[in-house]
RNA sequence: GCCGGGAUGGCGGAAUUGGUAGACGCAGUAGACUCAAAAUCUACCGGCUUCGGCUGUGCGGGUUCGAGUCCCGCUCUCGGCACCA
């Protein structure tokens, strides 16, 4: 390995002082457009995606630790000669926004959404240069842009047109605070998750989009690098359950029930109706009439989460009505209770008390019938007597006719399979799948979000607005209202339209859609962003999708990472792009918490200011330390004095490259020599682990290395400092570092004599012949106790290194008069000598 | 309640996946430089110790020559879901 440095021209010791290089070259990479990426180019295309921001105004701690520690990545990436595009723009619409005018208008002032954002996101750009990452500003993305929310809208109607967006009367989560419907999804604990209201149910006319169609193939993680957790996340929230439908008489109609125990029909003692159920009315005798009513009235009026708490006690009431048992003919009493939900299966269910919780709880407290038809044991038969609690568990059919023996349960699933199939060939029902996850309602009650693009008109309904009459505008001249109210209901020119069909007067519709439809497809806009004939490029997303690497916080996990998905399927489906999949790999990182170890917030007062971190301690300091934390993916609490140790860090590395090696000379001491050939192992570990750390995006560790080698540097600079290797070793430093502090390293990587960036040099590689080492430290154990360490010769023989293990002085103290049982040697690392007496 | 992750010095965290526990950093102690302080540099830094050792990775067992790492049983903690039939 040659340098190409030439002898650093007169050293310049001046203090190292961030404030005024940083700047600097920010400004060098920005003029030569370093990090606008040439999409188009035959080189290896890099596509590194991390999670655009909301603009909320300000950049906080936790967008550094976001956007600044990947960065890292992205430069790594780039200096092995791909060709990244790590892009930026905004997730423009929103709430804040909205509810900052909203609360200007309860002032008397009439300030737009739109104006805030624009403020803000300049605001954040500004703050954004000051990082010192190479992301590529030149393809932004503003979603509130109409450039870029008529392809929402293009979308909506293509999806319309297949089937998959449509409207529909359902029970929806209203958010009184917010004053819209909000997806399941946004729903918390039966909150709002960002008013954190109180959940009321309401049956309002919704759009939605059929995300259940694509449920079994959004199951399918394999060919993802995607974290464990996200995977098991996602598969909960599907919630795929095989199971069987089976239809029940009654004297009033058929229902159908869903369940996943079809092998406890014979248990069926009782049914239970969702109170919303269709045939609870007709079901309902009239002597039961009044207490039913009450009852069903009741239920509609409970928030979420004071009908889903799993600790309320069972209610419910008898409509006066049997349905009779199809396997064995029992006639069993039908009750409507509110521990069965409408949105699940049928809205209906078989109460089998013996071998289901819910079921027993209920039967306890109305005093019902408990028929157990699962037996532990094979030969014995239980009763319901002193039962305690339901059997859920394994075992064998009983009391079920034809069945009895059969061995069943979850676990050993021939009792369900056998009866799932005798269900089928008798017609009494059927096997089936139910999901957990409803389709994806879209309609949002706001101003500032994508107009749907979909008109009333009086003589022909409800119409698609046509595709050439996009993009459907948002007014910019509307007052928002105190109360919350869209204003964009009162906005007469908005209002008005034509019909495409007839050509007659129409209305347009005044929802908007949810912003998480906006974030389910930007990453192929940024592309081409200001494409006005197409949502994307194709022959550009053939060639840079799936985006290889996306990173962002795992609070997406579930909603905008399974929408995002969702659209890449749609897409896919339309004939626009051909993988399955948005995001090859996907990691996501930790939070940063302050001082006390507590979630940063204005209130506790432990929040720190990147802006102020800056301007103490220059953006690579703050960039290092957030990396040296811990483990990005972990997060962790902000150390005011760890960042000290950084800062210091970086100062020696500074003094190392710029202070001339002879004013130290007389630091050397014998006990910390290093030779020139340890200081060429010390660098090339270091090229290795550096490599292997970023690679994982082991950020914490690649810093600890560098940390050793600069300090390795350090104490063998008073006699190598003006050896081929220490010139080496300070390029090879400078190259290491590059990605994580980008300012420094292009700095000294100036001073030591270079005259391109560093940014645009290759990543180092390392010798593997430079790390062996000739002699080797091995640790003796005796009786597995360590009792010493022997130094050998790196390739010696298993006897050699017995040999000089037993010869070490504390060990043959340790094994003197007993008698050795086995020896163990691994090579390279410890001897193990058992011995006995 | 169910599912998943985690627990290592005073602190943040390392540990090639079964092989010298505590890398790197913070805090601390001592020393050098300085009139002094800061900065910087050097050394020490888990606990106990009769200086031979003993002990130590949340707790209790186990497997193994050897366990932070694997197995069984707990405790605490963080996250997700929460009457999903």
């Amino acid at each position: 390995m040659t340098t190409n440095a030439k002898p650093a021209a007169p050293y310049r010791s001046d203090r190292y002082n961030p404030q005024e290089i940083e700047p600097k070259w920010q400004q060098a990479w920005a003029d030569v457009g370093l990090y606008e990426t040439d999409l188009t180019s035959d080189r290896e295309p890099f596509y590194y995606l991390t999670m655009y921001p909301y603009p909320s105004g300000d950049l906080h701690i936790g967008h550094w630790y976001a956007f600044a520690v990947p960065d890292a990545y992205a430069r790594f990436k780039r200096m092995h000669g791909l060709n990244v595009f790590f892009p930026m723009g905004f997730d423009a619409f929103g709430l804040p926004a909205e509810n900052a005018a909203i609360k200007a208008a309860r002032e008397g002032k009439n300030v737009h959404p739109a104006t805030l954002t624009y403020e803000r996101m300049a605001h954040m750009e500004r703050q954004f240069a000051r990082m010192g990452t190479s992301l590529d500003w030149s393809k932004k993305v503003v979603t509130s842009d109409p450039e870029y929310y008529r392809w929402n809208q293009f979308f909506f109607l293509k999806m319309f047109e297949r089937g998959l967006a449509y409207r529909k009367e359902s029970f929806v989560n209203w958010d009184p605070v917010d004053q819209t419907v909000l997806a399941n999804e946004q729903v918390v604990n039966g909150r709002g998750d960002r008013s954190g209201a109180l959940i009321e149910r309401r049956l309002m006319p919704q759009w939605h989009f059929k995300i259940t169609d694509y449920a079994d193939e959004l199951l399918d993680f394999s060919r993802l690098d995607w974290p464990e957790k996200v995977k098991l996340m996602q598969t909960n929230w599907i919630g795929r359950s095989e199971g069987a439908e089976v239809t029940f008489r009654s004297e009033e109609g058929d229902f159908v029930i869903f369940t996943t125990r079809p092998d406890t029909l014979w248990g069926v003692s009782f049914m239970v109706l969702a109170p919303e159920h269709p045939l609870v009315e007709k079901l309902t005798t009239p002597e039961r009439k009044e207490a039913v009513e009450a009852y069903v009235k009741a239920a509609s009026h409970l928030s979420e989460i004071e009908r889903g708490s799993t600790d309320k006690e069972k209610t419910g009431e008898f409509t006066g009505s049997y349905a009779v048992n199809p396997v064995n003919g029992a006639r069993v009493p039908i009750w409507v209770a509110d521990y069965v939900m409408m949105g699940y299966g049928t809205g209906a269910i078989m109460a089998v008390p013996a071998h289901d919780e819910r079921d027993f709880e209920f039967a306890r407290k109305f005093g019902l019938e408990i028929i157990p038809v699962i037996s532990e044991t094979p030969d014995t038969v239980p009763t319901d007597r002193g039962m305690t609690e339901a059997y859920t568990g394994d075992g064998f059919m009983v009391n079920s006719g034809p069945f009895d023996g059969t061995p069943t349960g979850k676990g050993t699933p021939e009792g369900i399979e056998k009866v799932t199939a005798w269900l089928g060939a008798e017609s009494l029902g059927k096997g089936t799948v139910t999901y957990r996850l409803r389709d994806w309602l879209i309609s949002r009650q706001r101003a500032w979000g994508t107009p749907i693009p979909f008109l009333y008109c009086d003589s022909c309904g409800l119409v698609p607005e046509r595709e050439e009459n996009l993009p459907v505008v948002l007014p910019t001249d509307v007052a928002f209202m105190p109360t919350g109210e869209s204003p964009l209901k009162y906005h007469a020119a908005f209002l008005t339209a034509t019909c495409p069909e007839c050509g007659g007067p129409a209305q347009r519709e005044t929802d908007t859609m949810d912003t998480f439809v906006d974030s389910s497809w930007y990453w192929f806009r940024f592309l081409s962003p200001h494409k006005d004939d197409g949502p994307f490029d194709p022959g550009l997303a053939s060639k840079w999708t799936p985006a290889q690497q996306y990173t962002g916080g795992v609070e997406h996990a579930i909603l905008h990472l399974l929408y995002a998905r969702f659209f890449t399927k749609v897409i896919r489906d339309l004939g626009l792009i051909t993988s399955d999949e948005p995001f090859t790999r996907l990691r996501n990182q930790g939070m940063i918490l302050g001082e006390d170890n507590e979630k940063m917030s204005k209130s506790r007062g432990n929040v720190v200011n990147p802006d102020d971190l800056v301007a103490e301690y220059g953006a690579d300091t703050v960039r290092a330390y957030l990396m040296f934390i811990g483990p990005w993916e972990a997060g962790g609490p902000w150390s005011s004095t760890g960042i000290e140790g950084v800062a210091r860090f970086l100062n020696r590395v500074w003094a190392l490259v710029t202070e001339p090696g002879t004013e130290t000379l007389e630091r050397a001491t014998p006990t910390n020599r290093v030779s020139e050939k340890a200081l060429r192992r010390a660098v090339h570990h270091a090229v290795k682990e550096v490599s292997d750390d970023l690679a994982e995006l082991r950020f914490n560790t690649a810093i600890a290395e560098l940390m050793t080698l600069t300090n390795a540097m350090g104490k063998a600079k008073p006699e190598q400092a003006a050896t081929e290797t220490w010139l080496e070793g300070i390029e090879k430093l400078l190259l290491l570092l590059a990605p994580i502090a980008p300012h420094i390293a292009d700095e000294l990587w100036e001073r030591s004599g270079h005259a391109d960036s560093v940014h645009q040099q290759a990543w180092p590689e390392y010798d593997a012949a430079a790390l062996e080492q000739d002699t080797v430290i091995i640790a003796v154990q005796v009786g597995g106790k360590r009792r010493g360490e022997v130094t050998v010769p790196k390739d010696a023989d298993k006897d050699a290194v017995l040999a000089a293990a037993k010869a070490e002085p504390n060990v043959a103290r340790h094994v003197e008069g007993k008698q050795i049982v086995r020896e163990i040697v691994v090579p390279g690392r410890l001897v193990n000598i058992v011995v006995k007496g």
